[in-house]
DNA sequence: CATGAATGAGCTTTCATTCAT
DNA sequence: AATGAATGAAAGCTCATTCAT
């Protein structure tokens, strides 16, 4: 039963590794045997094919993420709080950098993964969204569609993450300076003049 | 002669329309000849293999994209060249979605690929930065890294573009809309403070 | 009519070549017309595929080495028929090798082809056969049996005329030397003792 | 492990059966798989293509052949050596004769394999030739060029052997025979007049 | 006659999946 | 449970041959 367990998260270990070198289609289960040192026989005891794989995979890192949208908004100030929700979010994308790749290479062409990471981007943006509404509703923010500038700034996050996590761009980007900027910009974008600490 | 530029253009058409359907490592090339209404064996006159045909596709879709970013920037007010770029580039992109799609999940494992976006990705940002630069130096701009906003702006961009063109999203959004909001975004981000008009 | 002719010995010409350079099998009827300088179509009009081609070229080639070993041995010394012969057989051989070559590569697995170059062989075996046992009556020649020493005799000129022409050895042959030097041995083969000139 | 070789030595077996029927590029992977009552798949867990399969064949036979050429010469007369080793070699050559025949055709257009055939033949040649040098610096011999010399006697008894055992030609000839009538002619040629037992 | 685009049969090769041990 | 040899469906690709112009 130990055996069992531990079997099974050296395949879901291997595939991570494998996914991401070769992205899914790519991935053969022959390669995530041999990196997880079992038979070819072996992974279709634990799962049926290797999308059962990635699906679980995915699973996981979809219940981590959706978990911290629903942290409770720092108490102190927006921009605080703001600045920390970035470095939060990037710490676990980089984390899940390489099922989140995956996942969005399914995504195309799978109808379930993509319903699933639909699911927390409008978890995300919605919460955005609030945010941004209450932000207007107290006049401490620009008139403008909530909806779309939610979705604009989240993606601006997630694109941002993508470069520094998966390209590892030329410029070495430091997180800190990453986040703070974000940060910037997202507070400037909204609030329409510059932060005063 | 003429027989000969019709085919290829089929099998560029029903190509396209086959990788949007199916991703590109899911489409087979009896998809594509049976959309085309050729036989099997006439895709290989034209092109030596799937591969082949995307990359024709991504030339195309990188020299007209590479064109438009040199574009020169509008005479008049930066707001209003702003946007005019924005409606610019959702434009071209609509018309170029499918394509990029099937390159953006290619570029995961076939460099060549990548190294073509990233050229393009290079030259928008580069311009964006360059911009911002001379803004700061004209103190227009907020003192900031120039590299982390252009590449933060140009992302939060793009990767609305995606959610627009590829997902068509439940809320439809107005694509004027869409542009002035984004322009809106962009300028307070940089400037901090609201445009006048 | 005129053209007729000129085309058809074009694709003959170039068969040739093609075949030599490629072998029959890997030989494609494209490359043939290619190297002919006609339309892959035209190739059709002239010949019902490339084995026809083939056993065209074959068949002529048959003609003319049927047609000199049916000429008259020479009246002098029997040495310098010999020499004559084997120094006619190289001429010829030379000329014919390309085709020889693929007569022999097809004949491994085409039976016309084997019949035709046995029917040959036989032909010219049986004639040095009858020369042997003319000899041995006439007790010139040592005892043997006629149709092994007639077949190993032959067999060393033809495998020597594919050394020579075929592969090119390094070792540079004088044809003048190698003629002289098999008639020699084969003289003493059969009559075991030197010449006496 | 016992099955693994199993299926191997199956493969090569059928392989050679194959490709002595239909030629080496006449063969179909279809015919060795059913021949050796594997399914298609499986032929290519243990070959890369049927050209390994052939490498693999060669390469057993050429070590083989390259052995026996280098077993000392018998220490009796030269005539009871010299029968010995065309013995010897037919007896090889019977064993092998479907894959040799194989050899020589793909060696046509595969540099490789005549590579490996070049270095027999030249092995065996210079071995002769060494032989008759000896022969002539002892004034046995008559005075000839010994590289001309040993390759026509090579290809002598080479040219027999493919009559004997691929042609399989009408008149049957008696293996004692032959070998005795090639030892005959080959001493006489040499020696240049009949040997006293 | 000449053309060359189009065809499709036929072959090669890969790899997810099964199953006897 | 674990193994890994065997399977065969599903692609990929080639090229001899046809046929409308």
């Amino acid at each position: 039963m130990k055996q069992n367990r531990h079997t099974r998260q050296k395949i879901l270990e291997a595939s991570v590794e494998v996914f991401y070198e070769r992205g899914f289609l790519g991935a053969k289960v022959d390669d995530i045997s041999n990196k997880a040192g079992i038979s070819h026989g072996t992974f279709y005891i634990y799962f049926k094919n290797k999308r059962e794989v990635l699906w679980d995979l995915v699973e996981q890192t979809f219940n981590i993420l959706f978990e911290i949208t629903e942290a409770p908004w720092e108490k102190g100030s927006f921009y605080n709080s703001l600045e920390e929700s970035l470095r939060g979010f990037f710490y676990v994308f980089e984390k899940h950098v390489k099922v989140i790749r995956c996942w969005k290479e399914v995504s195309l062409t799978d109808p379930a993964f993509m319903e699933l990471w639909d699911k927390l981007t409008r978890k995300i943006t919605s919460r955005i969204q609030q945010n941004i509404e209450h932000l207007m509703k107290t006049s401490l923010c620009r008139d403008c569609d909530p909806v779309i500038v939610a979705q604009a700034l989240s993606g601006m996050v997630e694109h941002f993450a993508y470069v520094v996590f998966i390209k590892g761009d030329d410029y070495a980007y430091s997180l800190e300076e990453v986040v703070k900027t974000l940060a910037d910009l997202w507070y400037r974008a909204i609030f329409g003049h510059v932060p005063h600490f």
